[in-house]
RNA sequence: GCCCGAGUGGCGGAACGGUAGACGCGGUGGCCUCAAAAGCCACUGCCCUCCGGGGCGUGUGGGUUCGAUUCCCACCUCGGGCACCA
């Protein structure tokens, strides 16, 4: 008898293997082809959870099996360790970020070791390395030479009590400060921003060419919103000299507006605002400054608080009448001109507004009979517009109308997106330094390569202020101007650590690279990364910002000039969900790992991950689950004395589980390539019953082991050196014999209308002719025929034949 | 409100337009054992049955088709994303 199955045994000795013998570190002259595989790496906040554990173990596969293949299969890991919960549990405990951050790394390395997921470690990366910090800044200061990094105004959030900005999440629904209870109000303060909607265009239309889930890219669509229309002129009524300028997607529509509206931040405001109404609308003004974002952005509420009459008209120059001008919370500042023309007829939000100011309604598109709705946002005939009248299409419209626009000279064609430039400036300690310094004579001076990194010192306290303490560290703040020598101030603010994960897998392909941040060398040959896996919660913010980085380091001759994606192929994994809700550690619903690794083990664990559904799907954890990952273990154990010759004894009929073997092959190999990796288990376990109930061969039992080489690693690696010496990852990765995986016999099902009534076990060569004779042939189809005549026969063999009658 | 995605046994889930429920969990029965654990074998959608079989079944209602879980239309429920973007 041989010994039983001992997983941790067999998994320490096997992580230990691979690590020693570097298994999978790869060369960048290594001369198979290149396979680039990454794992978004992780926010370092302890021992992995089961959402790493999902994600690593996918990505782990695919590594695993494209080496098998043949591949040279790049997997580098990282962490992305700058971020606010080290800042906060240093402020806790009163001590630095680093240790904690250092700590929390040791830890999930130590849960993806156990793991067995494979990595060329040597390549690691971690956001807060020095040297990490350095290249960071040399992009920062390149982007700011490039006009790509600039200074502007932003509205924040700010609290009168800590004296600080707060993020969204730090403002209670009620308006007030998480910390100090303070009325926070939006204020406009100086911030760093990246021009990420230079590249806007480029990241919409490039979207067509990722092989990417479908909703990730409508996402990012959305988010980019990009919107045609055109931009033109609202003189004011008796003073031609002013006018308002205003955006619309349907210009098609001008003869319908009954009113317009400006922001009340728009610069005019108070221009325009009459004697009489300006208390009014200095009273609106200073209740939108108040609202919290929530507020301004709820629909909910009563129409009639949301704007104020400036006493002042416009005029129409489609039709030269002179409408009203509103101020209004629902047009913002920062999207197209912060002013519109408001067409209540076939705007539903203009309606709105219309109906409780008691504004007139002109409808300029005939909606269809019926229609019983409000505004009409639909495709139909032109009305009430004098000279567009007759055109019967909104397209049609607005093209004409643009080109009137255009002809007068009151305005022209624009396109206007949703995507903002990025504000990257953050208030906090633990992130990368902003690389510059502010000099009384020399202005914003971008500190010089030979002085980076700029990294923030140790001696710092750590202080529940909600300040960062690079404000209060003097040696920090006060330095000289590399420009002049003089007296300058150093930036305190630090960059979002969104910045990081921007470009650290270009960083991947030689991070070795002490001259410059990207070796495009090493970038051409291994990007762009062939397979990206991660959460569905990065579909928007991390994928475009690391989009639109690929890009400009290519624009600015720091990264392969080809190289304008960085994913080519990405898969969103599902979430973990535990009684309804997300499972993570704030909300404190974690199942940790370590606990299966202790008992039934690494590779049941992943076997659990793999087979419990497919992996773009959420999980639920459940009661079950524990049952579940328990069957998993059994499995393996009846692997494990299958494989040492416990099991069942060689097989009768040894070219029958030979030609099932063949096909396991073809159908794991085919659900490998489309992500069914649940089914790809439920064929291993299938195959697995067949051998138990007919017996085994030699191929049979080596073909399941080299198949479960990518998803139980330990195991495999360890039965195959039993039975046959040497390592089952360095086994070329099987091909089925189309010829002998063709199945034996079939079962042709014949129908009577449709209906199952007999099956026939046939020669899967059998032609139309015979298996229609076969099925009229059948007893039972005689039966439920009752002498009638078939009026049709629907042949398809050798699966099926549906007698009509 | 808009945009996605999903509704299949007691549960997780299978199913190029062609046998609905693979595989697993749970359950039932049997074998092994002094006993238990482990293991092995069989059965397991619902209803009816004269045990031959028959009927019903993939959220609801229609449609296309010889045939629909799969394609089309409408609706319901749940989950997610964006939320006044002119």
């Amino acid at each position: 008898m041989a010994e039983a199955y001992d997983p941790q045994a067999v998994e320490a000795k096997w992580q230990a293997r691979w690590a020693e013998d570097g298994t999978y570190e790869v060369d960048n002259d290594d001369p198979r082809p290149r396979w680039y595989v990454l794992s978004m790496y992780p926010y370092p906040s302890g021992p992995a959870h089961q959402g790493h554990v999902r994600n690593y173990t996918f990505g782990d596969l695919i590594v695993r099996h494209r080496t098998m293949q043949g591949h040279a299969v790049l997997s580098p890991m990282g962490f992305d360790s700058f971020g606010l919960p080290a800042e906060n549990a240093a402020i806790k405990a009163n001590s630095h970020p680093r240790p904690f951050t250092d700590a929390r790394i040791a830890e999930l390395k130590g849960s993806m070791l156990r793991l067995g997921a494979v990595y060329d470690w040597r390549r690691e990366i971690r956001s807060h390395d020095p040297e990490y910090i350095r290249w960071n800044q040399v992009i920062f200061t390149r982007f700011l030479a490039n006009g790509l990094a600039y200074r502007a105004n932003a509205p924040v959030n700010w609290c009168p009590g800590c004296n600080t900005v707060l993020a969204n999440e730090q403002v209670l629904p009620d308006g007030t400060c998480e910390r100090s209870g303070d009325v926070v109000y939006r204020r406009d303060l100086e911030q760093w921003f990246f021009r990420i909607t230079r590249y806007a265009d480029e990241l919409l239309d490039r979207l067509d060419e990722l092989d990417w889930p479908e909703r990730v890219k409508i996402m990012q669509r959305n988010w980019i919103g990009r919107s045609e229309g055109a931009e033109f002129d609202l003189p004011v009524d008796g003073r031609p000299d002013v006018k308002v300028r205003v955006f619309t997607t349907r210009p098609d529509t001008s003869f319908g507006m009954t009113y317009a509206v400006l922001a009340p931040e728009h610069p005019l405001v108070d221009e325009i605002t009459t004697d009489a109404q300006k208390a009014a609308v200095a009273d609106f003004k200073e209740r939108v400054s108040r609202e919290s974002e929530i507020d301004r952005l709820s629909t909910e509420g009563p129409a009639e608080k949301r704007g104020v009459f400036t006493g002042t008209h416009v005029v129409n120059p489609f039709n030269g009448k002179p409408v009203p001008v509103y101020l209004a919370d629902y047009v913002l500042m920062g999207y197209g001109t912060g002013a519109i023309m408001a067409v209540p007829a076939e705007d539903q939000r203009d309606w709105d507004f219309a109906k409780a100011y008691d504004l007139p309604i002109v409808r300029t598109v005939q909606p269809p009979d019926g229609w019983e709705g409000e505004a009409y946002t639909g495709d139909g005939p032109v009305i009430n517009s004098e000279w567009l009248n007759g055109i019967t299409d909104v397209a049609t419209a607005k093209a004409r109308a643009i080109d009137w626009l255009e002809e007068q000279g009151l305005g022209e064609r624009k396109v206007n997106f949703r995507l903002r430039d990025w504000l990257v400036s953050r208030q906090r300690f633990w992130g990368c330094p902003i690389p510059v310094v502010y000099c009384p004579t020399d202005g914003i001076v971008a500190v010089p390569d030979d002085q980076l990194p700029v990294v923030a010192p140790d001696d710092v306290e750590m202080l529940p202020t909600g300040e960062s303490p690079l404000k209060a560290h003097e040696g920090f703040r006060h330095t000289t101007c590399p420009t002049c020598g003089g007296p300058a101030e150093r930036e305190t603010d630090t960059m979002d650590t969104f910045v990081d994960s921007s470009w650290y897998f270009l960083r991947f392909c030689d991070p070795w690279d002490r001259e410059e941040p990207v070796d495009k060398e090493a970038a051409e040959r291994w990007m762009p990364v062939d397979q990206y896996i991660g959460g569905i919660e990065h579909a928007i913010l991390h994928l475009m910002y690391a989009r639109f980085y690929t890009k400009a380091l290519a624009d600015l001759d720091l990264a392969p000039a080809g190289v304008r994606e960085p994913f080519k192929r990405l898969f969103t994994q599902g979430m973990i969900r535990m009684g309804g809700t997300k499972m993570s550690k704030s909300k404190g619903n974690l199942v940790a790992p370590a606990k299966y690794l202790d008992s039934v083990g690494a590779d049941a664990l992943r076997l659990y991950h793999l087979f419990v559904g497919p992996p773009a799907d959420d999980v639920d954890w459940t009661e079950q689950t524990e049952e579940v990952i328990e069957g998993c273990s059994r499995f393996l154990r009846r692997v494990w004395r299958l494989a040492l010759g416990e099991g069942p004894g060689p097989a009768a009929d040894p070219a029958g589980a030979d030609r099932a073997a063949h096909r396991l092959i073809a159908k794991v190999s085919e659900d490998f390539e489309r992500w069914s990796y649940n089914t790809a288990v439920a064929a291993c376990m299938e195959f697995t019953n067949l051998l138990y109930k007919d017996g085994t061969t030699d191929f049979a039992v080596d073909t399941l082991i080299t198949l479960l080489a990518p998803m139980t690693p330990h195991l495999a690696a360890e039965l195959w050196e039993r039975r046959r010496g040497g390592s089952v990852h360095a086994q070329p990765w099987p091909e089925a014999d189309p010829e002998l995986a063709k199945a034996d016999s079939v079962t042709l099902v014949v129908q009577v209308n449709g209906k199952v009534r007999d099956k026939i076990d046939v020669d899967p060569a059998i032609d139309e002719a015979a298996a229609t004779a076969l099925a009229l042939a059948s007893e039972r189809v005689q039966a439920h025929l009752a002498g009638a005549e078939p009026k049709k026969v629907i042949a398809r063999p050798p699966r099926l034949v549906n007698v009509v009658v």
